[in-house]
DNA sequence: GCCAACGTTGGC
DNA sequence: GCCAACGTTGGC
């Protein structure tokens, strides 16, 4: 099967790239949007890659700032029946999950931020779900095309 | 901190 | 099954 390609979101205050670099390997756990999940649970494999994401960054900026890799399927989101999670869901238990998660692992870091605007302004990317107004889904599939595209122009910015 | 966009919930 | 109210996301 081919390769899959995706972007996923995070806050850098919650979990930045810098995070993912000293752990190396991270569950990707928290998320509770349906759309996202059914991602994780039918479409991602191992292998496929991650463009890393810092939604909210403030100080630090919002945009694309490094690349991941899928590293498992997706299984349960135990954080869902922890009552001392943030991410507690009161109707998930370990016999239902109902959500799912999958591991990531680091694999670079670019020189620069790519922000958000620098993407808005490429035409080339306009088919990117990212640079869509309102579109908040914190994981989305992108095209193979686009992968390369960001993975130049985050590499080349530096 | 504001607020537009949008997903989810719940009354009917 | 509709849809208004509500809560959250996330850019600015």
């Amino acid at each position: 099967m081919a390769k899959g390609y995706w972007l996923m979101k995070s806050e850098p205050d919650v979990f930045s790239i810098d995070d993912l670099a000293k752990v190396e390997r991270e569950p990707w756990d928290g998320i509770r949007n349906y759309q996202a999940r059914n991602f994780m649970r039918d479409t991602m494999r191992v292998g496929d890659g991650v463009l890393f994401y810092h939604s909210n960054g403030g100080k630090l900026g919002t945009g694309i700032v490094g690349v991941a890799e899928v590293v498992s399927e997706g299984y349960a989101d135990y954080t869902a029946w922890d009552a001392e999670s943030k991410y507690f869901d009161g109707k998930a238990s370990e016999a239902n999950p109902i959500w799912v998660m999958v591991d990531v692992r680091f694999v670079e870091k670019f020189d620069e931020i790519l922000t958000l605007s620098d993407l808005k302004g490429n035409a080339e990317l306009s088919g990117m779900l990212v640079v869509r107004r309102g579109q908040r889904l914190s994981i989305q599939p992108v095209d193979e095309e686009d992968f390369a595209r960001v993975l130049k122009l985050g590499r080349g910015k530096g």
